[in-house]
DNA sequence: AGCACGCCGACT
DNA sequence: GTCGGCGTGCTC
């Protein structure tokens, strides 16, 4: 027997070795393996297992890692697809859809050594002081952790091993799970009976999730007499994918959790993703309440960033033995080995952290979309603030859209107000960080001793530091941007690399050396400090990257605004989401139209969706909420509708946007980036690729009116139909120079995105360039740069 | 990806 | 005469 192996290195190109017969049984489609390549070993996994190959003198397996295949083939079809979607090597698609902690070969379980009782036959004999000490404490115990023993005992390991060769007791070695989860307390929840929008949403989820048997078997019928792979699209059946739009504090986390017992009930799995910055134990906390309580014990698995390697494996094989059903964690989790899945939530789907930034680029709510057509799973995509994407799909009839119109317990909407910050500088000299308005409001808040969030989504003090006299600006020298003074720790930061300097004290400039040197632009330290002087005996905390440095720092500032200690809570994007604080009563926007104008066509619907967020902080109790908004373009739709909390009005005036400049969800994206530490070869180069790209897809200019692909299949051009390709730039990056490295960008478009991605794999094959210019292809980007 | 082989410049 | 530059090519 032979088997075809995918290894760890990204050649395109999967090698054939022999199964020894040491290992017979052992390999199999899905198996980790360690081969010889060349001199090397090289850890792969393999694809297929046949009969023979076409090669010659294959070389045997060395090794099978773990005791059973870790890639199921359900997941490995998923990895093809995203190498094919977003056009990588398949290996690189394949590596990510195992945790490092269960590719790696050293990774494992957990040994620890027991000790046990023996059965005393007879007396036992007189022993040593030390040993009888030891010998009390095990009996009395029964079964120890050695290391347990040693540490309540005060002795060390080699006298209980003179017990065990006295015959009192045994030493094992036994596998002891991680739970990351050991120290907290779960109390155990009960379904919460649910309101009309609620129930009839649920209905909906349930019905389908009743009604996927029949398709399952269409589907599986249908791959068997067609030969290609069918464009991702025509996998996309409606009812099977739905879109849960509620208001902020509408109970969706409910309707998860009874769609989740259902699957339960079915005898299916489930993955629940949210985004990173939401899984907190909070988070975790009421998933494992309502499904890990009492006899459920380990029915809930976590897959995050915080976990520890070992924890990740455990919990990793935890699902993959179906001991756990439900697994909840962050983008990854989405390749978690659930079988059979039923369901897959996706929480605020509308998250920039389901995109990953690296290769392989993938967005987990997408390819949540699609593992839900490939296992017959229903797919539910939540949040209050929709993507674009997603509510187009629902126009379109792609997804069905459920709607929670109202908050749950009777909670109002809070009331939003916007402040003309235009009006409000015309005394002063600068605009002033707090409009009157919301000054007077803080004030209130503290007599009655109600709690207040300032959002400003900007850390450090302030922006730039410049020279009045001389026209000076402190830039990084690695990134084309200005430095940001941190007051706190009087440095110079970038957020882009990280570089730090100490502030100078005079103009830098060897021929002015002023010493006033002025800060422009506002970040939330400087927030901070002018509550301080504004209001004095109020307690003020701020939570930004710089203030949450620690694991445990997260949980600790929201624990003392929980209890009270906290007045204000000033903060960046971090504490726009998911906070439930009933005693908080008024949200203040210090300036809302900041990333307005940043160059990216999702300026408009990012700024939308984080004051619909920020703004949903306010009023999750019986008082009702109150929010300011101060913004200089006020009547920026952006900034109206969420007034109005109206997502529908946004989207329509958005998309027709969209529509016209053909952006997304109107059409699809792939961002080209090239970088390289040399401008002008980075520039040379995109122009280069500019070229091949109109040579060899056509593009908007091309008038071909009837291509065809050569037979030697190099020149690919798009069936006139389908010819909808625009080319734009190569245009320098938006942040053109990042941690010393120089971006030049070519922005595709197309609405054949399979097709495309498709195309530009083969360009990319046979595209030279300088060996120190990289390129990146983003397909689906969410950040341009 | 790595590591070989391979063919031309400045050094012990 | 050798050490070493990184161009091309192969690894089942």
């Amino acid at each position: 027997m032979i088997a075809r192996v995918s290894l760890e290195i990204a050649l395109r190109k999967e090698f054939d070795y022999s199964i020894p017969a040491a290992l017979a049984g052992q390999v199999d489609v899905g198996s980790r393996v360690q081969v010889p390549f060349g001199p090397r070993k090289i850890l792969g996994v393999v694809t297929a297992v046949a009969e023979e190959s076409g090669q010659a003198n294959l070389k045997p397996i060395l090794k099978v890692i773990g005791g059973q295949t870790l890639v199921t083939p359900k997941v490995l079809k998923l990895a093809r697809w995203i190498g094919e979607y977003y056009c990588c090597a398949p290996e690189t698609a394949l590596k990510s859809v195992l945790p490092e902690a269960v590719r790696k070969e050293d990774a494992g379980w957990r040994e620890r050594l027991v000790v046990r009782v023996l059965p005393v036959t007879g007396e036992v004999p007189k022993l040593p002081k030390r040993q009888q000490d030891v010998w009390t404490l095990v009996e009395e115990r029964r079964e120890i952790l050695l290391s347990e023993l040693v540490e309540l005992a005060a002795t060390t390991a080699a006298t209980v091993r003179k017990l065990e060769d006295r015959g009192l007791l045994q030493i094992t070695s036994e596998i002891s799970e991680r739970d990351p989860y050991a120290r907290e307390t779960i109390l155990a929840t009960q379904p919460i009976t649910m309101n009309p929008a609620q129930a009839a949403a649920l209905e909906k989820i349930k019905a389908a999730m009743d009604g996927r048997k029949d398709e399952v078997r269409m589907m599986n019928d249908e791959t068997k007499t067609v030969q290609t792979v069918a464009p991702a699209s025509s996998f996309i059946t409606p009812h099977s994918t739905f879109l849960l739009h509620g208001v902020t504090g509408s109970g969706k986390t409910e309707v998860y959790l009874q769609a989740i017992a259902h699957a339960l009930e079915q005898g299916k799995g489930a993955i629940v993703l949210v985004p990173e910055i939401s899984l907190t134990p909070q988070t975790v906390e009421r998933f494992k309440a309502r499904f890990s309580s009492g006899k459920l014990q380990t029915l809930v698995a976590v897959l995050h960033s915080h976990l520890s390697a070992g924890e990740r494996h455990d919990e990793w094989h935890k699902i993959r033995q179906s001991r756990a059903r439900i697994v909840i964690g962050a983008r990854s989790a989405i390749f978690a080995p659930v079988e059979p899945l039923g369901l897959i939530i996706v929480d605020e789907e509308h998250e920039h952290s389901y995109k990953q930034e690296e290769a392989p680029r993938y967005h987990a709510r997408d390819v949540a979309v699609m593992r839900g057509q490939m296992e017959a799973a229903v797919v539910v995509l939540g949040s209050a603030t929709p993507s674009m994407e997603s509510f187009y799909n629902c126009q379109r009839g792609k997804f069905t859209l459920l709607e929670l119109p109202e908050r749950v317990d009777n909670q109002k909407m809070p009331h939003v107000r916007v402040v003309d910050m235009r009006q409000a500088m015309r005394d002063g000299k600068g605009p002033p960080l707090f409009s009157p308005q919301l000054k007077e409001a803080i004030t209130q808040r503290l007599e009655r001793g109600e709690q207040t969030i300032l959002f400003l989504n900007r850390r450090g003090y302030s922006t730039s530091l410049q020279c009045p006299k001389c026209g000076y600006v402190a830039n990084c020298p690695n990134c084309s941007v200005s430095l940001t003074y941190h007051r706190v720790d009087q440095k110079l930061s970038c957020h882009i690399c990280g570089h730090s300097e100490k502030v100078p004290a005079v103009c830098p400039e060897p021929t002015c050396k002023n010493p006033a040197i002025r800060y422009a632009g506002t970040g939330t330290q400087k927030v901070e400090e002018v509550l301080a002087k504004l209001f004095p005996k109020a307690r003020v905390k701020r939570m930004d990257a710089d203030t949450m440095k620690r694991k445990d720092d997260y949980r600790q500032v929201l624990g003392d605004f929980r209890t009270g200690k906290i007045d204000i809570l000033v903060g960046t994007q971090m504490i726009a989401k998911g906070l439930h604080f009933p005693n908080v009563t008024l949200v203040g926007i210090i300036y809302a139209d900041m990333a307005l104008h940043q160059p990216d066509f999702r300026a408009g619907e990012r700024t939308f969706q984080l004051l619909t967020q920020v703004a949903g902080r306010a009023g999750r109790g019986d008082v009702e909420g109150e929010v300011f908004v101060q913004a200089f373009t006020p009547f920026h739709p952006a900034i109206q509708y969420a007034r109005r909390h109206d997502f529908v009005g946004f989207y329509e005036q958005e998309i027709e946007f969209r529509e016209q400049l053909k952006y997304p969800p109107a059409s699809r994206v792939a961002l080209l980036t090239l970088k390289g530490r040399n401008e002008d070869k980075v520039k040379f180069s995109a122009e280069h690729l500019k070229r091949e790209l109109e040579k060899k897809l056509g593009g908007s200019k091309v008038q071909n009116p009837n291509p065809k692909v050569t037979a030697a299949g190099t020149t690919l051009h798009f069936e006139p139909r389908t010819l909808d390709l625009v080319i734009s730039g190569p245009a320098p990056a938006p942040l053109l120079r990042a941690e010393n490295f120089y971006r030049y960008q070519i922005m595709l478009r197309t609405r054949a995105m399979s097709r495309l991605s498709a195309a530009l794999a083969r360009l990319s094959a046979t595209l030279v360039f300088p060996d120190d210019v990289t390129l990146a292809v983003d397909i689906d980007p969410v950040d341009l740069g």
